[in-house]
RNA sequence: GCGGAUAUGGCGGAACUGGCAGACGCGCCAGACUUAGGAUCUGGUGUCUUCAGACGUGCAGGUUCGACUCCUGUUAUCCGCACCA
């Protein structure tokens, strides 16, 4: 029989769902095990030769906790919400549902066809409003407990999609998506206080099992800092408050800069002299975008105000103030204390306006180069701080300034709120509705899910404001609390919202009274193992963090953490390795690789294919490979039919106890292209030995993670009993992992001579012996004398020889 | 600029706590079977070479009996952050 891979990987796709072979069970009495991956949004294009990555991977794992004897939650669902699928349904003049339906099932279709053991009972969709039902109820609860505010504040907002982005949206001053430019335009905008959690969503990293690269960036991201408040009394008889992480320096303060945006300006324009420059400087700044602000960061610019000075607390020195768009009005207090002697970008600008440069900190030359060591240094200068190390100096100071009233310790975060209104269509509704008399006030939670209204036009307005907008009947609505005229809000939620819990609903995902019911909550308890991409780290995965938080502190959740456990995956690129792309026309589509190799093909090369963790670029001619590799299991298999299934082959015994520690713990530690390779090398064992039914027999169950289907196959036709995804997971003696016979390296003066072979574990003496007597060796120690043996145990013998001194 | 990672044959990549560099696969070469092969099987395949060996893990040093692995310096590429005071 040849092998039939279309044929087979049909038939067991349709046993396995029948038989409902992958389905998690609650309150099970096994040990429950959660493998989550993050769920697809469903685009046009369909499935992506990049998504079998992370799913094979987490399949794996999956089937082998199954097989291990754990109740495996691995669910899949889709994050069907967003833009592209709108601006697609735009384009077609189709309805964006429609448009999420036909992906929905294309997507599903497909992802079946690779024999993922999904449980597909559990489907969600984001866009179902039994589902967004629970988000809107989240976020009530938001905005019961003060989490979710309305502020009208600058915000990214994106040309082309018409519509605001959160700062984690924002790549390189354009949109995350389109690659549109982003402007900054004044919105009043839904905002969610992530920053509330920022000092837990930092903290708590250290007890997870998170691989360091998603740690660092999110700590980057939270940005904590310690430092200290200041207030600085001015000319103008008010007080300027800066905040800054080296008060340390303060006798080193000589001037102020405060941002263009800064408010109190307002207070001190009629006093300066120069106030149509400062204007000008102000205008001009604020039709910069943030990007362009930055890509001018080479050169520093500013306007010194004149009529307005600040008196250094510590020196009592008048000392000039600066508007620069160097600082920003939306990190500490918007205007800082210029040290020019231990800070760069200060120092830049003290030589530019040729402002004094002070040594506050001894080690360096000021006049030169900032020196900014926090390590070494020794206050100078500095009154009361001279002689003191910077560490010393910072507590001395902030004690200080604490008895006065003038400052304090404080600790700040580049976190920003979250801000979550979007001015578009196929979004989940924002329960609200605003008052004349009551203002903004929740819908009843008996009234939720606050349905997408059904229209024909969903278009973009012009006018910044979201299509929801235009529809009076859905807009015009009375007030849940006085009955009297309302409206309801227009704007919807982003793309991050259905996608911040949905962990949860797949525990419980019929539930019609909670979002996961308690009992549910209480079996599967959190996410075991999550994979998914780096590119959500600061999105996603730190989004879902803080709703999490959120709901184990309204005693929802019994956990912090959503997430155990999280490994991060590398991208699929295309041949040349460039990133994959349809303008580049190098897109892989993994219908084509399963129509002409097979589902198992496609998910043993996209697993060997390299490094799990780093990028790696798609070969057409390596993916032969590992059919080829099949079609060897397959024959081999097929000649093993007859022979007996009575005990492992003694010749085959170690390489198979080898194999099954090295696929088991290779999968634990994501290296499955290690894994394929040591299975490749026992079949290769098994070509050259023979095998007999037994060997292949735990070949089969070793491969089905990765190639189930073939295996599951071939297990049926050698009579093995049940199903070959149901067999426990073989355990291995690591006594047996070693071959009786053994070869050594010998080295002479550190350089590999020979090699002899000796039985496992002989004694030092006897293979020195055995090295000793060996020809090679014999003739390289002539003329020579042996000054030392260096032995390591079963590896290595390295000789020292020098010539003989007569 | 700051932080992190990476650098190994023609290619993708292996190498445990310092112990036979190049596992496994692709490609290539030779042979077998074939009407045929872009199928299959067998063997070979780091470089140089006087066939004894010499040289080889970005580059320059160092530690060690022994270094892809540790240390110092340096270059390149990728990723993240990007005036965060």
């Amino acid at each position: 029989m040849k092998y039939d891979f279309t044929a087979i990987e049909k038939k067991w796709q349709k046993t396995w769902d029948e038989k409902k072979c992958f389905a998690a069970v609650n309150g099970s009495d096994k040990p429950k095990y959660y493998v989550l991956i993050e769920f697809p949004y469903p685009s046009g294009e369909g499935l992506h030769v990049g998504h079998p990555r992370p799913y094979t991977a987490m399949d794996i794992v999956a089937r082998k906790r199954r097989m291990q004897g754990y109740n495996v939650l691995f669910p899949i669902g889709f994050d069907a919400f967003g833009l592209p699928t709108e601006n697609y349904a735009i384009k077609h003049k189709m309805h964006p549902r429609e448009v999420t339906k036909r992906n929905i099932a294309r997507f599903t279709e497909q992802l079946k066809m690779l024999g993922f053991s999904f449980d597909w009972d559990r489907v969600i969709d984001t866009t179902d409003p039994e589902y967004y039902k629970w988000t809107q109820w989240i976020f009530l609860k938001f905005f019961e407990k003060g989490l979710a505010y309305k502020a009208k504040m600058p915000v990214n907002w994106c040309t082309s999609c018409k519509c605001v982005l959160a700062n984690e949206e924002v790549v390189d001053g354009v949109c995350e998506r389109c690659g549109s430019e982003v402007v900054r335009k004044e919105k009043s905008q839904w905002m969610l206080k992530i920053t509330e959690y920022a000092e837990r969503l930092l903290n708590d990293l250290d007890e997870l099992d998170f691989i360091e690269r998603v740690k660092t960036q999110q700590r980057n991201w939270i940005g904590r800092s310690t430092g200290a408040e200041v207030d600085f009394e001015t000319t103008a008889g008010d007080k300027l408050r800066v905040f800054t992480t080296r008060p340390d320096t303060l006798f080193g303060a000589t001037y102020m800069v405060i941002s263009p945006e800064h408010e109190i300006l307002r207070s001190w324009l009629l006093r300066l002299e120069n106030k149509d420059e400062v204007i000008a400087y102000q205008e001009a700044a604020a039709r910069k975008s943030d990007f362009e602000r930055t890509e001018m960061a080479k050169e520093k610019t500013g306007i010194e105000l004149k009529g307005v000075r600040a008196i250094n607390p510590v020196t009592g020195n008048e000392i000039p103030i600066f508007i620069s768009d160097y600082v920003l009005a939306t990190y500490g207090t918007g205007a800082i204390m210029a040290v020019p002697g231990h800070d760069d970008r200060d120092w830049e600008f003290a030589k530019k306006f040729g402002l004094p440069i002070v040594e506050v900190v001894r080690g360096g030359n000021v006049e030169e180069a900032p020196y900014t060591d926090i390590e070494n240094g020794v206050m100078v200068n500095s009154g009361f701080l001279n002689g003191l190390s910077v560490e010393n100096a910072k507590s001395k100071i902030i004690e200080w300034l604490t008895a006065k009233g003038i400052g304090k310790e404080k600790v700040n975060f580049k976190l920003r709120d979250w801000v979550f209104s979007r001015q578009r269509y196929w979004g989940e509704p924002i329960p609200l509705v605003y008052c004349e008399k009551c203002g903004w006030v929740p819908v009843p939670e008996s009234e939720l899910p606050v349905l997408l209204p059904d229209v024909e036009s969903y278009e973009t307005t012009d006018t910044g404001e979201s299509p929801l907008a235009l529809m009076d009947e859905w807009v015009n609505t009375s007030c849940p609390k006085c009955g009297g005229k309302a409206k309801r809000e227009t704007d919807t939620m982003p793309q991050w919202a259905g996608s911040s819990w949905y962990y949860l609903r797949y525990m419980d995902p019929d539930n019609k009274d909670a979002l996961v019911g308690e009992d549910a909550i209480k079996y599967w308890n959190r996410v075991d193992w999550y994979n998914g991409g780096m590119e959500h780290t600061t999105l996603h995965l730190l989004y879902s963090r803080f709703w999490h938080k959120f709901l184990y502190d309204l005693g929802l959740v019994p956990t912090s953490e959503p997430y155990a456990k999280r490994t991060s995956h590398g991208m699929i690129l295309g041949e040349g390795g460039e990133k994959m792309s349809k303008s580049r026309g190098n897109v892989i589509n993994p219908n084509d690789i399963v129509n002409e190799f097979g589902a198992d093909t496609l998910r043993l090369y996209i697993m060997f294919i390299g490094d799990f963790e780093k990028a790696a670029p798609w070969s057409s001619t390596a993916v032969k490979g590992c059919k080829r590799f099949l079609d060897r299991v397959w024959n081999l298999a097929e000649k093993a039919m007859a022979m007996p299934d009575k005990g492992y082959s003694p010749k085959n015994e170690a390489a198979i106890h080898r194999t099954i520690k090295k696929v088991g713990d290779d999968i634990e530690n994501l290296k499955f292209n290690t894994a394929i390779a040591s299975l490749m090398s026992l079949v290769n064992e098994f070509s050259e030995n023979g095998c007999n039914k037994a060997d292949v027999k735990i070949l089969l169950i070793l491969l089905s993670p990765f190639a189930p289907h073939i295996a599951e196959e071939l297990w049926e036709r050698l009579g093995g009993k049940g199903l070959c995804c149901g067999q426990p997971w073989p355990e291995y003696d690591e006594a047996k992992t070693v071959e009786a016979e053994i070869t050594i390296a010998v080295q002479i003066n550190g350089k590999l001579r020979t090699t002899v072979t000796v039985a496992n574990n002989s004694e030092d003496s006897v293979v020195i012996d055995t090295v000793l007597s060996d020809e090679k060796v014999k003739r390289a120690m002539e003329g020579k004398e042996l000054v030392k043996t260096i032995v390591v145990k079963n590896k290595l013998i390295n000789l020292i020889l020098k010539y003989q001194s007569s």
